[in-house]
RNA sequence: CAGGGUGUAGCUCAGCUUGGUAGAGCACCUGCUUUGGGAGCAGGAUGUCGCAGGUUCGAAUCCUGUCACCCUGACCA
């Protein structure tokens, strides 16, 4: 067993990082011919074909030798970043007491995607999703004045969510990796605060997949069920990718469908406008004459697409009026219902209706508001009208008074054709139209999803585009949501209690890992960025019966692990097509073939995996040189 | 949760309509040959046909139930 001895280190009190050397024959690299049936994404057929990861349960995975070097790899390279943000990493339990979760409200926020299980004792237990409730029960029996603050904790665990859906393999699992980071200060801004803490992990984060050898994007973001008030995501830019992010080339914009924000539009409820059309609107289906209001029997037909047709109009000429309610607890005033209409080709996003009017809304309950007098399904937004306490919402493409429109007709089964906002709602209109403030009960605002082409709300004339991205990092401003909720304050220097005020910072890891294959291969397999790549170098051995070829194997291979390259060696006595096709499909960044061929040339066989051919033959004393310099470029 | 699909050898799948006791390719084991892109020949091993009930002389096949997995949607890091 002597071959073994390449693997020892010699232990030093300056660590100067020496290489690995991993012998195929020795490891297991179960690779197939074929995807099994079940992956239908890249990265999921790849990660199984290449020997990767194996399915244990839905959304369940093993993490194989090969993945989980390529998972260490990016674990360290986010500790560095982490440390060196003025983080210090911790463990918490992945097991946590129902309890905690009661305390934030969060186990019904979450749910049923929270796995749970009761002990012998009876206590209720989950596997935690996110650790914000352990972190602030720890932290506010450990810290107790602002001198101790601030403070940035971080982990590196396992993470369980009980999907509805897992899907893709490792990018939609029930179980995995996961960096999760949380910081604590007495105040938002200022030296300490949350915003410089928020600044240096936008920066460490964008460092993390700098160095992981990433494509990414880098967003704006709606801070979801977590809470707080500023988010970014970022995103592996990807076609396959399953997020759809808005970019402006000109301003360099980007955000996510849920918050990407739309530039200014014209509108008008004038009939006799002008140039009312903003640069979105392609004008198709509308008609600028008026004409009159008619009623037309659409029965069972609820569905924009269908009444279109039915009526001989286009999406784009109909208006999709829909009910809303303040959610619970939201401070609504004496309102009790929202209408919010938009184009019947757009889609109406919650959260900026939210931000038009000042609270949460969520859609209403079908027979509450068809007790109420909506006739779901065939609403307009005269229902305003006749609906006390009724908001109306009107997005500004659908706030086009120089045209008609087909919509609802307020009562079941039928629609109307001819409508025009300043005939039929002359009266609700009159004072919204002076300044699109909040007049009366009826107000304009930018409320539905961003689509291509729309106008960017960054650089006039400029239009938003359209990319994929797979999301592997996600950073919050909390704010004292947690702090509050758990009695997390601490004494200031004025002597007075302060609820912290949180940031949360998480980077899925598995979820990053399986993003860059997802990102980066081709038709024969996986192409690894050498910094996250399971190994740097995968020497295959033509003939490892040829003492001296083995010999020479060896020998580079120290070289390199000296250098500190991690080398796979292929020793296998399988066929060189064989090997050949195993290496593509792992993907290893440097490939180092030992042959006749090439030594009979005078030296080894050197091809870097993203470069196609057969690659070139390089001396032997000049091969670790030579991918030294290969891996150091970009 | 709704809709759809699939469970047969390690993997990909055929057989099921029309019931008669299980197959192919690849992988695996042995031997010989071969040795630069998933080899050839010869021989060999491999299955509670997802599970449970039912119908039948007889069930992989028909019926009922159930479980698992996948896809689309809802949801979501």
């Amino acid at each position: 067993m002597n071959e073994h001895a390449t693997a020892t280190v010699s232990w030093s009190p300056v660590t100067t990082r020496r290489g690995e050397v991993v012998r195929w024959s020795q490891t297991i690299i179960p690779t197939l011919r074929e995807a099994p049936a079940e992956a239908t994404t890249p990265s999921h057929q790849l990660l199984l074909r290449a020997g990767y990861i194996r399915q244990v349960a839905s959304g369940v995975y093993d993490y194989l030798p090969l993945a989980w070097r390529s998972l260490r790899k990016i674990e360290q390279i986010i500790r560095e970043e982490m440390n060196a943000a003025g983080g210090s990493e911790m463990l918490m339990p992945a097991m946590v007491p129902m309890e905690l979760f009661a305390e934030t409200g969060r186990a019904d926020d979450y749910g049923n995607d929270l796995f749970q299980f009761t002990d012998r004792h009876g206590r209720a237990t989950a596997l935690g999703p996110t650790h914000e409730e352990v972190i602030t029960d720890f932290l506010r029996h450990a810290v107790t004045s602002y001198r101790q603050l601030p403070l940035t904790l971080y982990q590196i665990q396992s993470k369980f969510r009980d999907e509805p859906r897992p899907r893709a393999g490792l990018l939609r699992g029930r179980e995995f990796i996961m960096k999760d980071a949380y910081s604590f200060h007495l105040a938002v801004e200022g030296a300490g605060g949350l915003d410089e803490t928020y600044d240096r992990m936008y920066q460490a984060y964008c460092n993390v997949f700098g160095r992981c050898g990433l494509d990414f994007t880098v967003v704006e973001a709606e801070s979801g069920p977590i809470g707080g008030s500023a988010s970014h995501e970022f995103m592996v830019n990807c076609p396959t990718g399953e997020d759809t992010i808005f970019r402006c080339p000109e301003s360099g914009y980007a955000a996510n469908i849920e918050k990407c924000e739309i530039g200014e539009r014209e509108w008008s409820f004038d009939a006799t406008a002008t140039g009312a059309d903003s640069g979105t609107d392609s004008g198709a289906g509308v008609t600028p004459a008026m004409l009159p209001l008619t009623k037309v029997h659409t029965p069972n037909m609820p569905g924009i697409e269908g009444v279109a047709e039915y009526l001989g109009v286009t999406a784009v000429g109909m208006l999709k009026t829909l009910v809303f309610q303040p959610a619970p607890g939201a401070d609504s005033g004496e309102t009790e219902w929202v209408l919010a209409a938009v184009r019947g080709d757009h889609d109406v996003n919650e959260g900026k209706i939210r931000d038009a009017i000042g609270f949460k809304v969520v859609l209403a309950d079908e027979k509450l508001a068809k007790s109420a007098g909506f006739a779901i399904g065939y609403v307009s937004p005269r229902a305003a009208d006749t609906v006390p306490n009724c908001l109306l919402v009107i997005d500004p493409d659908a706030a086009q008074g120089d045209r008609v429109w087909a919509t609802g007709s307020d009562e079941p089964d039928h629609h109307v054709t001819g409508f025009n906002w300043q005939r039929d709602m002359a009266q609700s209109l009159s004072e919204c139209e002076q300044n699109g403030a909040f007049v009366s009960y009826v107000k304009v605002a930018d409320i539905r999803n961003a689509q291509f082409g729309d106008p960017s709300p960054r650089a006039a004339g400029a239009t938003l585009v359209i990319q994929r991205g797979l999301e592997t990092g996600h950073i919050f401003k909390l704010g004292s949501k947690y702090s509050e909720a758990m009695g997390f304050v601490v004494m200031d220097a004025d002597q007075k209690r302060q609820p912290v005020i949180m940031g949360c910072y998480g980077i899925g890891v598995s979820r990053t890992m399986a993003a860059c294959v997802e990102m980066s291969h081709d038709e024969s397999g996986m192409i690894w960025p050498a910094a996250i790549a399971p190994f740097h170098v995968e020497i295959v051995l033509m003939k490892p019966n040829d003492a001296e070829h083995a010999a020479l194997a060896e020998q580079l291979a120290e070289e390199l692990a000296k250098a500190g390259l991690d080398v796979l060696l292929d020793d296998r006595k399988e066929r060189p097509g064989v090997k050949f096709k195993d290496a593509d499909l792992i993907g290893m960044p440097l490939r180092l073939t030992i042959g006749q061929k090439a030594l009979d040339a005078g030296g080894v066989e050197f091809k870097a995996r993203s470069d196609e051919g057969k690659g070139e033959v390089v001396p032997v004393a000049a091969i670790t040189e030579h991918c030294l310099a290969t891996l150091a470029q970009p």
